[in-house]
RNA sequence: GGUGCGGUAGCCAAGUGGUAAGGCCGGGCUCUGCAAAAGCCCCAUUCGUCGGUUCGAUUCCGACCCGCACCUCCA
C-alpha cells in the first residue's frame, strides 16, 4: 500500500511512487529567500515537507529530497547593501541560522541544498535554450521574458484562464507590479533575465544578453534540472507559490527540454495565520523560533503545534495551541515511558527503526500509521496515537510491539520525545526566595513556606515542588 | 469577478450512508503539609442554514449564508 497524498494539478488524491528505475523518489522543495530569520509560517511548510519525507522513508522508499537556497533577489540584495556585506556573506549568515532552526525543528537535511547564485551556468543555459525555441524574447534593456503565449498548456496547475491573465486589470495585485514593468509584450509574460541596474551594487553575472541576474523562477527549473532531470516524482511548496512561481516553473521547464510532465505530483501546504490574523510584519506577529524560545517555548512543541491541523487547511498558530501542544507532549512523553517500563526497556531503547529493518512492526499504533499514509493526516494519526495509549499493554510482549510502532510513527511525524526544555533564566531575586522556600519547607516551617510562596507569586512565578527539588515557572 | 479551501463541543481537530476519534480547557474523585503534578471518571441526542435522495445523512445532491486563501515575484 503506497502513500497516498493529494495532488493540485488533477486535484486528486493519488499514491506516491516512484517514477525512475532505480526506485529513488525525487522531491523538490522551494526553499527559503535567506535575507532574514524564518518564522513559523514558512516552517509550517518545511515541516511539512519533513514529514512527508519521513513518512515515504517510513514506507519504504529512497527519497531524494533537494531543498534550493534563494541567495540572489531583491530582497537579498537590499538586505546585504543595508547590513554593508557582501551579497554572499549576508546570505551565508542567515543560510546557517535557517540550518540552526532547522536542526532544532529536527528537519532532515535535505540530499541537495542548491544556491541559485552556484548555479547562474545552468540559468544561463535553461534561458538560451527557451530563446532559440522561440519562448522567450530578449527586451530592449537586456532583459529577457518569457513569452507565456508560446505555450497552450499554461496554467493547468493552478486552473487560470489564460485569456484573463493578460487582460485583468481589476485584480488586487495589478497595481503594485511596477518593478517589473520593463517592456514586456504582455503583462503575463515574466522576466527570466534582469536586465543590470544601477541599484544592484556588485550584484551581476554575465550573459548572451549583457550583465544581470536571473529571474526568481528559473532557479527552481534549473536547479531541479541539474539534480533531479527533466522529470522527478513530487514539487512542494506553500500555497502563495502555486500561482505564479511553479506555474512558471512548469512552463518554463516543460518549453526548455521538450519534456513534458515536469513533475509528477504537487504537494501545497496550506498558510498559517496567527491567533486569528493573516501574518504581518504590521501586525507584530512574524514569530521566529528564537522569538518562541525567549517565551519558553521548545522547538518540539512548536514542532506539534505547526502539525496540529491538516496541510490542507489553513492552520491559526496561537499561545493557547502551544499550550496545548505542550500538555499533549508531555501526556504522551508519561505514555511512553509506561509502555517502555511495562516492554524492559530504557528510553535509550526508544530509538527510531532503521531503514532496512524488514520486520515492520506497528503493535497497536497500525490505525495511526495508517491515518498518517492517507493524505498525510497528521491529527488523524495523532488521534489514533492517543487513543492505543489509553489503554495499558496486555503484557510486555505487546508492550515491545508498542515501543517499535510508536517509536516509528514518531520517527515519522519528526517528533523527538524526552527533550530537555530550556530552562529559563530565573531573576536571582526570585531563586533565593526559592531556595529559602525550600529550606523552610524541609524544616516543616510551613507558615514561613507559604509566605515564600506567595512571595515569589507575587514576583510573578510559580514553585512547583517535587519530592527531590522543585521547578521554577513564570506565571 | 475568477479559482480553490473550509464552517463538527468553551478552544484545537479527525471522521463515517447506520447513528460523533483524539488533544486542550473545565468539573468530580484519589493522592498530597499547601500549591502543582499524576491516576481514574465525567464533559456534542449533535456536525453553518434550508430543501432533496434514502429504511436511515453530519456524511450524497441542490440552493443559500458565513469565513479564509490565491489571482505576477509572499512558505
Amino acid at each position: 500500500m503506497p502513500v497516498l497524498l493529494h495532488d493540485t494539478m488533477t486535484r486528486e488524491t493519488l499514491p506516491l511512487l516512484p517514477r525512475r528505475a532505480d526506485g529513488t523518489y525525487g522531491m523538490y522543495c522551494c526553499g527559503p529567500t535567506v535575507y532574514g530569520p524564518a518564522h513559523i509560517g514558512n516552517f509550517r511548510t518545511f515541516v511539512l515537507q519533513d514529514t512527508l519525507r519521513r513518512v515515504l522513508e517510513t514506507e519504504g522508499l529512497r527519497v531524494r529530497h533537494i531543498r534550493n537556497i534563494t541567495d540572489v533577489d531583491d530582497k537579498t540584495i537590499r538586505g546585504a547593501q543595508a547590513a554593508g556585506k557582501t551579497l554572499a556573506e549576508f546570505t551565508r549568515g542567515w543560510t546557517e541560522k535557517f540550518h540552526r532552526d532547522c536542526a532544532a525543528l529536527n528537519l532532515l537535511v535535505p540530499h541537495v541544498e542548491p544556491g541559485a547564485v552556484a548555479h547562474i551556468p545552468q540559468q544561463v543555459r535553461m534561458i538560451e535554450a527557451l530563446v532559440a525555441r522561440g519562448h522567450a524574447y530578449v527586451a530592449k534593456d537586456g532583459s529577457v521574458y518569457f513569452k507565456v503565449c508560446s505555450c497552450p498548456d499554461y496554467g493547468k496547475l493552478s486552473h487560470l484562464d489564460r485569456s484573463r491573465l493578460a487582460t485583468q486589470s481589476t485584480n488586487s495585485a495589478g497595481e503594485a507590479n511596477d518593478a517589473d514593468e520593463y517592456d514586456r509584450e504582455s503583462a503575463a509574460d515574466f522576466a527570466l533575465w534582469k536586465a543590470r541596474k544601477p541599484e544592484d551594487g556588485a550584484n551581476f553575472w554575465p550573459s548572451p544578453w549583457g550583465e544581470g541576474r536571473p529571474g526568481w523562477h528559473i532557479e527552481c527549473s534549473a536547479m531541479s534540472l541539474e539534480h533531479l532531470g527533466a522529470t522527478f516524482d513530487l514539487h512542494a511548496g506553500g500555497v502563495d507559490l502555486c500561482f505564479p512561481h511553479h506555474e512558471n516553473e512548469i512552463a518554463q521547464s516543460e518549453c526548455a527540454t521538450g519534456v513534458k510532465g515536469f513533475a509528477a505530483h504537487w504537494f501545497h501546504s496550506a498558510h498559517l495565520m496567527v491567533e486569528g490574523a493573516k501574518m504581518s510584519k504590521s501586525l507584530g506577529n512574524l514569530f521566529t523560533l528564537d522569538d518562541l524560545a525567549a517565551k519558553g517555548w521548545s522547538p518540539m512543541e512548536v514542532r506539534w503545534a505547526l502539525l496540529a491541523g491538516h496541510y490542507r487547511s489553513p492552520l491559526n498558530f496561537t499561545f493557547k495551541g502551544l499550550e496545548d501542544a505542550r500538555s499533549a507532549l508531555a501526556k504522551l512523553e508519561r505514555a511512553a515511558d509506561a509502555l517502555l517500563a511495562a516492554a524492559g526497556f530504557s528510553r535509550a531503547e526508544f530509538a527510531p527503526p532503521s531503514v532496512n529493518e524488514t520486520q515492520v512492526t506497528w503493535g497497536r499504533f497500525a490505525a495511526a500509521w495508517e491515518r498518517l499514509r492517507d493524505d498525510l493526516n497528521v491529527p488523524g494519526a495523532l488521534g489514533e496515537a492517543f487513543k492505543a495509549l489509553a489503554a495499558p499493554a496486555a503484557d510486555a510482549a505487546q508492550a515491545r510491539q508498542d515501543v517499535a510502532g510508536l517509536a516509528r510513527l514518531l520517527h515519522a511525524l519528526g517528533i523527538l520525545p524526552f527533550q530537555e526544555r530550556p530552562a529559563l533564566a530565573v531573576p536571582e531575586a526570585v531563586a533565593a526566595l526559592a531556595a529559602r522556600r525550600w529550606e523552610a519547607k524541609q524544616a516543616r516551617d510551613f507558615a514561613a513556606a507559604d509566605r515564600l510562596r506567595a512571595e515569589i507569586a507575587a514576583a510573578g512565578w510559580t514553585m512547583l515542588d517535587r519530592k527531590d527539588g522543585y521547578d521554577l515557572r513564570p506565571s
